[in-house]
DNA sequence: AGTGGAAATGAAAACGGTTGTCACTTTCTC
DNA sequence: GAGAAAGTGACAACCGTTTTCATTTCCACT
């Protein structure tokens, strides 16, 4: 494990929130971290293979990375001010199984995210 | 609705996958269709903006587009083929509102995708 | 310690899907 | 029909990501 990758990780490890490639090397940059872009990506992209953190495609096409957190769960975000909340729920994961079961799907994965506007925002 | 858009939204028509916007100009352009690449993404905008088409993110950050019935649904994807179905069920829309009220957020929307392995391709 | 091969690094260039530009054409409204 | 509004498309720009490749770091084994 080198210097770069170690500085990723534990960057990742400050937030629980998915951010990009470019913030992370930004933030490591700016905190006086000498590390260049294509490393952070490939730091990334081995963590991710290994299982280590989740990828997501954000709706502009860049992709967002978080650290694998132990259990299960999904987001409330504000539509205005991005404030997110981590949630969990029974019923949504039986229902992303039985629905799968259903049509003869294995191996069931799902994403979930609820967008809203929260209260501050609403006010 | 200009002839380039009648002629993308009909292309769409002609198959139920995802299919990207490349794609759909390139069978447009190989049946003799005359229309511009950046006329079909702007189609495609359009239908998506107005709720006629589903788009989607796949994981090499290409996007995905297709005609999608009007009614509120979620989709089921296989990971190897790309088959997809359409579901829909009230345990999803109940559990988003009721964690989204809980928190006070308002204006709730949400996304829900579920991957697996469709039967065909687990054989 | 010393050595050699494997792995990692990073600046720069390339890549590829998507979006912006702008002169032009088509369509709509009166 | 005339003028306004909307749409078109070749081309260039954009931007996140990947590839390249010369250089550096790491590591297993003397
Ligand atoms: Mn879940
Ligand atoms: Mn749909
Ligand atoms: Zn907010
Ligand atoms: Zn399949």
């Amino acid at each position: 494990m080198s210097r770069q990758r170690t500085a990723v990780r534990q960057e990742l490890a400050k937030e629980s929130a998915f951010r990009s490639a470019q913030e992370i090397y930004a933030r490591l940059r700016s905190a006086g971290n000498r590390v260049g872009l294509t490393t952070v990506y490939r730091a990334l992209q081995a963590l991710a293979d290994g299982g280590e953190v989740d990828v997501l495609r954000s709706d502009d096409g860049e992709a967002a990375y978080r650290l694998c957190s132990q259990s299960h769960h999904h987001h409330l975000v504000c539509r205005d001010c991005g404030r997110t909340v981590e949630v969990e729920g029974r019923a949504v994961e039986r229902w992303a199984d039985q629905v799968a079961g259903r049509h003869g799907f294995t191996g069931v994965e799902h994403t979930v995210e609820v967008f809203g506007t929260c209260a501050d925002c609403s006010a």
